[in-house]
RNA sequence: GCGGUCGUAGCUCAGCUGGUAGAGCACAGGUUUGUGGCACCUGGUGUCGCGGGUUCAAUCCCCGUCGAUCGCCCCA
């Protein structure tokens, strides 16, 4: 018989104690800034009714890339492939009890089929962080770049090692659509040929817009708005959501941020429902230069459970781009084992004994792993030491007799001799 | 979804154009019974990812498949 694989299903981890710590340990440092902002945790189920992704999701993660099925019940399901859509929901659901704004986050697990790569696995955990029901949009959008920023910080990170760049859905509907009168069937595709302007040659790039049907005059439109950035926005001032992004620069600049954030009007952003402002932060790293999260304005959300409209601004960052971020930064390292004490068993007979100055250890809040089996010293020496234990308690007839332990620290090889509750 | 590379002991890997496999580390026990890290001795190891094919014979060659990884597509 052929034994079962050790694997865990493609693209997903196991998360052994070492990776458990360092999760815990990117995971608290988001529960520390986000916490500072105001802002209460939620978490929901892992399968949703496959219908509120359907309006709002973006195309492609919902034909291509759900975990979906039906139940016994006939109903369709799905696993979640992100956050917002649920955190929505339960917004629409306690509409009038809750006070506004609303700043809830989570740290959910979300799962997409898709081919795994480095940054993309099928299962992660993103740290959601949304405002609802802000009298002034602006502000919430402000807040949330501010919050954006600080949780990088929160692990040392500087603007030499990430970078947001902000745009607003409007101007670029407005450019194609308005400047360029270009009809909107061929928006994705142009968006997507924007999206390579960096990587490709300056040729390869025009005559992708080319093939595209994008005449010459088009084409130099296009430049203007991608090269003279703010520039470009002054002159068009028209254009939705260009008072905008001039105006959040501004006040950003008063925060400080200036630094952090800039206007980039090739900001696209997948997902079908944002509505105003659309942010990406980028790691700087030339060998990562990759987008670590974003997020947006959505303003029509919560208005698709029936209840009152919301407006809403919201992020998500993944567990996965995070950790190659931090480490290839070196900005958050393995996290070691601690546990203060072991107590070392040299006698069967004195096991009770043992564990009764274990459990008087650990009722005052020591770490204390206790050995289950008798055994030489030496041996349980080493023992402590691969487990990254660095006192040991030794405990054999002397020292019951005497309520007297000897206490060795393994790094120094000192000993000491303290009553129990001096340990 | 498409292409490149890779898959040998628990881990990191070696295996010279095919003759049924090795090292280091790790692990367990011991070097005589209350003091570790060093050293020495001993010991398990492997369906050589999985399934077919060619061959007298396959870890090695061919096909398929699963997984990892890099690039592309897509996307965030």
């Amino acid at each position: 018989m052929a034994f079962l694989s050790t694997q865990p299903y493609k693209g997903t981890r196991d998360f052994f104690p070492e990776d458990m710590r360092f999760r815990e340990a990117m995971f608290s440092v988001m529960h520390d800034v986000v916490r500072r902002y105001g802002f209460d945790e939620v978490d929901a189920p892992i399968i949703e009714p496959i219908d509120i992704y359907l309006a709002k999701t973006s195309e492609e993660i919902v034909g291509q890339q759900i975990y979906s099925f039906t139940d016994r019940g006939d109903r369709k399901v799905a696993i979640r492939p992100e956050m917002t859509p649920t955190v929505a929901r339960m917004v629409a659901a306690r509409f009038h009890e809750t006070p506004k704004p609303i700043r809830w986050y989570s740290i959910p697990n979300v799962w997409r089929y898709e081919q795994p790569g480095k940054g993309r696995l099928r299962e992660h955990w993103q740290l959601n962080c949304d405002i609802f029901g802000a009298a002034s949009e602006k502000l919430a959008d402000l807040e949330l770049l501010n919050l954006a920023v600080d949780l990088l910080r929160g692990y040392g990170a500087n603007e030499t090692h990430f970078k947001v760049y902000l745009s607003h859905r409007g101007i670029l509907n407005g450019v194609l659509g308005g400047e360029l009168k270009l009809p909107a069937e061929k928006w994705p595709a142009v968006a997507r040929i924007m999206d390579k302007r960096a990587k490709v040659k300056p040729e390869a790039y025009t005559e992708m817009l080319a093939n595209e049907g994008v005449s010459a005059a088009q084409s130099a439109e296009l430049d203007r708005f991608l090269n003279d950035k703010l520039e470009y926005l002054k002159a068009k001032s028209h254009l939705e959501g260009a008072a905008y992004v001039l105006e959040m620069m501004t006040s950003l600049a008063e925060l400080g941020l200036e630094k952090f954030i800039e206007y980039d009007p090739a900001v696209v952003r997948g997902f079908d429902y944002y509505t105003g402002l659309v942010f990406e932060v980028f790691d700087t790293h030339p060998e990562n230069r990759r987008s670590l999260f974003g997020g947006g304005r959505y303003n029509n959300l919560v208005g698709a459970f029936g209840k009152e409209t919301l407006n809403a601004v919201g992020f998500g960052m993944g567990d996965v781009t995070l950790e190659d971020f931090l480490r290839t930064h070196k900005l958050l390292a393995d996290v070691p084992r601690r546990v203060d004490l072991y107590i070392a068993l040299l006698d069967d007979t004195l096991a009770t004994h043992a564990l009764r100055l274990a459990a008087s250890l650990r009722a005052r809040g020591l770490r204390v792993e206790s050995a289950l089996a008798a055994g030489k010293l030496g041996k349980q020496f080493q023992e402590a030491e691969k487990k990254g234990i660095p006192r040991v308690v030794i405990l054999g007839s002397d020292e019951a007799a005497s309520g007297i332990c000897t206490v060795k620290t393994l790094a120094s090889g000192e000993q000491k001799k303290l009553k129990a509750e001096e340990i």
